[in-house]
DNA sequence: GTGGTCTAGACCACG
DNA sequence: GTGGTCTAGACCACT
């Protein structure tokens, strides 16, 4: 469920950071599911548990998980707002591809179909 | 022309590089035009010289300029192979964006529609 | 009358010794009236029965409640000095304010008009 | 200038955290000051480098002060939202008081009119 | 020199 | 068992 990549360049624990996020987002977590012990993790994914616990610890101060002391760490209720933001990065990312191509002068309607086209190939696998 | 973010996350040198690529990519700077000398960017740019110096060194090896010892570093005449790389990675992005709109099961053309949008609101100045 | 809130930063085991606390100062619980059974107590509560026992111990300690062995908890007679108690915590917590207004070069009658403006709107309910 | 008290509850980050925000809000360090290196830091309160670094770094995601990375850590320009901050607290603070005092029944102005006067007698000094 | 990340291992409080 | 904090020491990227 959750995969680490060390040639990524994103540190371990913002990789680990997305992948909880992700799998909220996309409602593969359950709201209040206990998640898996930072101990655990750690033993699962052959990562120290420092790194573990400062990713839990992030996504506790961004509201993505509560954390009971003694007791372990579970899911926040919020994927609504989990969505809402993550649909937020993605136009705002959109906006900046738009910026760009209208810099380098490059159409935009040209652009979008292509990126449509190659995309549907790679995705029909 | 070039303009330095200390508060940016990109480290300096690439924040050259990239000023650099983007004025090439524009036609801002024509081919074989001499780039400001490392010791007078450094002092236009409040920036330790090393930094300028690998941002050159780098944009050297990337083809992106060429360096006459003795006389300075100049535009290389590659502009089309620029454009065609920034607009290879731009439709790279917009493909990653597509695969995280589907997984989150949101509507694609429906997203590039609010994004266009709201670009156009933000560009109407 | 007693609630635990999971989400809370304070253990729960501190939770507890609150709640009672408060209900005896507020005379919500009358002096010698028998407290729920530590079991009891842990299956309304969906808590540990270690936690209810540190709790109450920790009670006993201060002298806000006694054992019976094998009868149960009962609640002392000693309502007026923990509202004395209250009391001074609270004094000192205004004392500690008062400072911190002070470093910081706020208006101390500003500030307590203004507190006690917002407080009064929340109120009115 | 930065005081720990290893007796005190807190953590230790979380103390230096508030220091160098108290210091800022007091206007103590001016804004784009260049903040003691972590190294320093470390050396100067004896206390392990990553204690320091993770003070900084929840610091900067507060927006308190900004990093570059190879330079040092510098002070943000935000002492008019900090102070805001900070009485806000207060404000929330008194507020949580009064609905204390409330529930047990004392009077607020003599409550405050004591805390006042116990905190000149203090203060006289 | 600077900050950023990670590991290893320890200790504490809580349940 | 759980999470939270801290130390020691290492390595990396950047200036």
């Amino acid at each position: 469920m959750i995969n680490i990549d060390f040639k990524d360049r994103r540190p371990i624990y913002q990789q680990l950071m997305d992948s909880v996020e992700d799998l909220a987002a996309k409602g593969l977590l359950k709201a209040n599911a206990q998640l898996p012990s930072v101990r655990q993790l750690a033993v699962d994914l052959s990562i120290n548990p420092n790194t573990i616990q400062r990713a839990y610890a992030e996504l506790e101060k961004r509201g993505v998980l509560y954390t009971v002391p003694g007791k372990g760490s579970f899911l926040s209720d919020n994927r609504k707002q989990l969505l809402e933001d993550k649909e937020n990065k993605l136009l705002q990312a959109l906006r900046d591809i738009f910026a760009q191509a209208l810099e380098l002068g490059l159409s935009l309607d040209d652009l979008l179909a292509r990126a449509k086209n190659s995309f549907k190939e790679v995705t029909h696998d």
